[in-house]
DNA sequence: GGTAGGACTGTATACGTATTCATCGGCGGA
DNA sequence: TCCGCCGATGAATACGTATACAGTCCTACC
């Protein structure tokens, strides 16, 4: 491994030198800068991360914990992520949480291996979480965020976003819905209930607690949900799933039984995930700009580190309805 | 930041004991290991990782370019190659090839901050690549694969794949088939339209070259080429795409056109995807052993990290037709 | 009972870089 | 002309760990 000491001596300057000439702001002259950049050429030189990382303490690598990237949308919020760190100049490790991969990320931070990290599932407050925010070690939760947690945080509204479905839906007479969900630990699927449920109560249709799904945020529990409920012995003329996979478990369950969709049945999903449009699914769906969460919990990522004492931001985007052929086009 | 001297320090030992309680096969008395483990403890100490690795000259680290998570394949191959490294203790960097990320990754190696990297989607040969393999990076190649570059690789045998697809078609009358393919600098693509196209002119049936479609591995790009298929003027009775995520695409254009599937026209897909078993799609279609292709590229990265020099070895595995609802049942 | 050897532990050092401190030369102002 | 300042560079050091080396003590065996 050919380190800065080689550069140094093949171009006849002392390594200190060298590592001037790749710090900005540090004074060399363009004859020696010159030279020494021709000998890295020439001896293929490539500087130690290991030994810059000792000296600076910054790694320049961030941490990333996604949960499940059979659900579309952590591709696609991975994608925007390592697009965003991508331009920052920092390194994305990810963990695929399976478990308690979320403490995995926290005693990488420790241990010095990420200069901060990135959660896109928490499902609750661990002892662990509590220990790494008195560490002020940087990191920010993205989607699924938590109430009364004291770090940055970004994700949607989702108690307006489940509003907005039950307006939707009831707008358009149809006062009958279930809700399936993803498991309750999720804030993200407890929001979006609780505004659905709280909305639909207020509009005069409360929604009763056996129209209420919820289980992991799976392919399959959209199946299953959906096939319970459309064996109830009420008719349901609506579902609202709080998250697109869901919805698309939804949408195979009603094909497989014969319910057509959207003249049967309508069904709602969330998140806007590039499958939603589809022609198979041609979902209509709570529109999150995952985009926008990815810039804006990178950003708020890297002026963590900076200052890892400012207080805390809490971000949180609009959602929108985006109609398609899963419920009914009805011209104004 | 804790380090090993202040655990020394509050547990009466020298630094160099701590260490040693952490490398396994030193010696160490069973009472000062007990200090020195309570010490750890009381002061919340963790290794710090920089130091590990610019002592030992490895990282515990691997990389994986992953090209496209819009693709299913990828994050299916992810979560494997995530499970397979995380149980050998390693961690795992991403990155999401949009463009020359490969190069990157091989940076990486060179800079000492990974101790091997996983390429899923190697399209040619960068001299790049020449360069680490040269270098005697460790470096594995999964899925595409490239013949006649001497290293590790990993993938199923596509040929024999495309010609499975040939037969069964043919078997069933199904003469008139097209293909719809991925970009033609993808070797699995190549690889699955040679053996389709071989098999095909043996059985008697060429495949005509306006019946072959080629283009980026998209949703889009599978409609736009079955709506192109759909629109010609001789009947195509069958479509072969090479892989799921165009079978997806075909399978709306289908839809969207009013053709019938599987009556007015096969599908046939690649990969055996998740969403391949969605009753939306239901989809026949080649099935890629990924967790076998994700368990041998974590071998053989880790063999190869073990001993640079060790001669490569190529592994292809076996694939098989998984029959669905998109081609015909045929009762025996 | 003496000695060889093994188990255990402390001291010292090296990994490759960034950075402080010191040195040197040149240049401008008085 | 001389002094002082600044730009440019080299020498030396520290980051935190693993490990070679050396020393100490104890046990076992002759």
């Amino acid at each position: 491994m050919v380190n800065s000491r080689d550069v140094a001596r093949a171009a006849g300057v002392s390594q200190a030198t060298v590592s001037r000439v790749m710090t900005p702001g540090t004074p060399v002259s363009d004859a020696t800068r010159a030279r020494v950049l021709q000998a890295m050429a020439a001896v293929g030189y490539q500087p130690n991360l290991a030994a810059q990382t000792m000296k600076t303490g910054r790694t320049g690598t961030v941490g990333v914990v996604v949960a499940d990237l059979t659900n579309p949308f952590y591709p696609q919020i991975l994608d925007a992520l390592s697009d965003a760190f991508d331009e920052a100049g920092y390194r994305m490790t990810v963990w695929v949480a399976d478990s308690a991969k979320n403490d995995a990320a926290l005693l990488a931070i420790r241990q010095g291996s990420v200069d901060g990290v990135v959660f896109t599932t928490v499902t609750e407050t661990s002892s662990e979480l509590h220990g790494a925010l008195e560490r002020q070690s940087p990191l920010v939760l993205v989607n699924r965020t938590l109430a009364g947690v004291d770090c940055d945080q970004v994700g949607s509204d989702n108690v307006a976003g489940g509003a907005l479905v039950a307006d939707y839906l009831v707008r358009h007479g149809r006062t009958r819905p279930a809700f399936i969900g993803g498991t309750p630990l999720a804030t993200t699927s407890q929001g979006r209930l609780h505004g659905f449920a709280t909305r639909l109560a207020e509009l005069g249709h409360p929604l009763s607690p056996d129209r209420i799904f919820q289980g992991e945020y799976t392919h399959r529990n959209g199946y299953a949900a959906m096939a319970r409920a459309l064996d109830g012995s009420d008719a349901v003329d609506s579902v609202f799933c709080s998250n697109d996979l869901l919805a698309f478990g939804a949408i195979d369950a009603a094909r497989s039984a014969g319910t057509a969709v959207p003249d049967d049945i309508w069904i709602i999903g969330y998140d806007d995930t590039d499958m939603a449009s589809w022609e198979s699914f041609d979902l209509t769906t709570v529109r999150q700009d995952i985009a926008g969460m990815a810039g804006a919990a990178t950003r708020m990522l890297l002026a963590r580190i900076q200052d890892p004492a400012a207080p805390a931001e809490q971000v949180v985007l609009e959602s929108r309805l985006v109609i398609r052929g899963s419920t009914a086009h009805q011209p104004a």
